[in-house]
DNA sequence: CTTCAGGTACGATGCAAGTCATACCTGAAG
DNA sequence: CTTCAGGTATGACTTGCATCGTACCTGAAG
């Protein structure tokens, strides 16, 4: 089976204030980091990100990703598919995704 | 007097995390984006944004905004001014203050 | 069928954050 | 001096949120 795509809201409807708040956590950050660096926006697993954390509260995180129209699930029934909307945010909020690549504080030029 | 530019975060310093976290609030959101609509970036008062708020809870938000480096704050003694860091966000995190702009869900094109 | 791993639902807990009340400080104007 | 408006400090309250424990569901492999 081909797996059921998770709602998450429509572009028009993605708010800045819920993807502030969905990225102000350190750890939906860092998931959402990983994925705009792969430029092949591949489909990951949930438990490709190593998070140090119990599953309930990945599958909270992931949830409040979704809700905040960043990422969609794919539901398989007895495990989930992560996939970045990088077309709508792009589309939405030009420029973000871009920023979450200069996050850390040594920046862009390192040396 | 001149008055005494109270202390935030060098340019290098700047935490995306803490910078996400400030934009998270709706009161501080529309602050920054009222700053960053005017590019003449003068300096404002502190009630010249018009918060359905007390005053201490004023007081709360600027310092987190100006903790996050994201604004200076101009001691008078009296009274406080506000300015927008413009430079050194763009230089930090260039396309910020953009998406700023960007915000309302109906996007940059009302009519 | 049973077993097992990945994921969810629900509830509880602990902590961070937004809000305001009271009291106080600061500088300008009478 | 006194008065007054703008701002801050401290404390309390309340809400939101990240986290996890227990229990349950789902599909695949024996």
């Amino acid at each position: 089976m081909a797996g059921r795509n998770l709602v998450g809201p429509e572009v028009d409807a993605l708010d800045l204030g819920a993807v502030f708040r969905a990225l102000a956590d350190e750890h939906r950050r860092s998931v959402m980091t990983e994925l705009a660096a792969d430029r092949s926006d591949s489909e990951r697993g949930c438990n490709s990100f190593n998070l140090p954390i119990s599953k309930q509260t990945q599958t909270h995180h992931f949830r409040v990703l979704r809700e905040a129209g960043l990422i969609d699930e794919i539901d398989y029934g007895n495990r989930k598919g992560i996939r970045l909307r990088r077309a709508d945010i792009e589309k939405r909020f030009p420029g973000l995704l871009t920023l979450l690549g200069s996050a850390s504080p040594g920046g862009t030029a390192p040396r």
